[in-house]
DNA sequence: ATTATCTATAGATCTATAGATAATGC
DNA sequence: ATTATCTATAGATCTATAGATAATGC
């Protein structure tokens, strides 16, 4: 019966910023299972454990901290952009999208872009993230290196992103079967024809 | 000044079954545009002109026109996917994904299906749909033309699934460009290469 | 007379904030 | 003393329903 045996919350030394990171974390897992509007600030609270108002506190609005998680969304899939290796996007996005459920942290992130809150600028935002990678992701599979990729080749580029959030989607969210039990070995076969058919490398 | 010059509103005929159905396509609009928890029953009703009341008097609960929503968009889907004469799925569904938004009816199907309630129910409904959906898909794709498709006829049947939809979202909801200003003529390549590559006909 | 439609309102949330409490660091 | 956290509550919705009104059909 000595110390930490009971199975009661941790009960944390104080931590503002500690407290901060976890209601991003726990509100982006909330936003991405259950959209902006059916989620409650109260349901966020509860899920971190801690008093409501602190989200106020911390984020000012409900909407603040919807807007805090896009961008650390955003910022993941830049990140990973960046250190894309341009020769192993195929392999990369394979991995990616198949990576388990666990530390899928590109998967999260893909998803919390579809999330709107119903504000004007955050749609911008949105569509500005995805410009972007699809340009890159269009560059990429371009025979000219640096000259800005044509339209076809950054519509295919796309068609290979639409395909990366389906799939994304259609496992993650609906658990469609038997998809969503699919491994990387069983998923790298389509995934990799399909790009090969769209990005001519 | 005579007769119907003014702009103001019809001011139908009463009758119940019109109402109905006013209602049931304004409500589609809604829930597939903001969602079902970011729409209010108060902005239906506005939309479709009559009071809030009617709702639940036809369709006894928020729910229960979100239901009869989901219940027309699967019997489309489900439609669609009967009269398809299989030797011509991947050129209806370039056809179907490229159609103008405006009697784009079976992409508001898809996007319809993606949208949740939060009701359990609900979430099995969808997925019955879909897997239906890409059963029959993989069925036509398969070179045993009346056995079961195998695991993986399914699995690649779902990644042109996961596409349609990535490409519907992307399109009609988020607008993104080039790919939401693409025509019929420029998406046709793009969309039957990636079905080619995965449906082997 | 029937019933499509509306009025009025109850009851349940939900977000946000002002101010109280209590744990930490000096 | 500072400040992380909580209490209490205001004010704004939102869904649902009971019952009133008024347009239609016989």
């Amino acid at each position: 019966m000595t110390g930490d045996v009971s199975t009661e919350a941790p009960r944390r030394r104080r931590d503002a910023a500690r407290t901060r990171q976890l209601l991003l974390d726990v509100a982006r897992a909330r936003f991405i299972r259950d959209g902006y509007a059916a989620t409650t600030v109260r349901d966020i609270a509860d899920d971190a454990g801690v008093n409501v108002a602190l989200i106020n506190r911390y984020f000012t609005s409900k909407e603040g901290l919807f807007e805090a998680c896009l961008g650390t969304a955003v910022t993941d899939i830049r990140q990973n952009l960046e250190e894309m290796s341009l020769d192993e996007i195929a392999a990369r996005i394979v991995r990616r999208i198949t990576e388990p459920a666990d530390d899928a942290h590109l998967q999260d992130s893909l998803l919390m872009l579809l999330r709107t809150s119903g504000d004007e600028r955050i749609d911008t935002m949105r569509r500005t993230v995805l410009e972007a990678v699809s340009q890159r992701l269009a560059a990429a599979g371009s025979d000219s290196p640096e000259g800005s990729p044509t339209r076809e080749a950054i519509i295919r580029a796309q068609v290979v992103l639409a395909t990366a959030i389906g799939i994304t989607l259609l496992r993650s969210s609906l658990r469609l079967m038997p998809l969503a039990s699919a491994d990387e070995r069983e998923l790298a076969g389509p995934v990799t024809d399909m790009i090969n058919a769209l990005l001519p490398s």
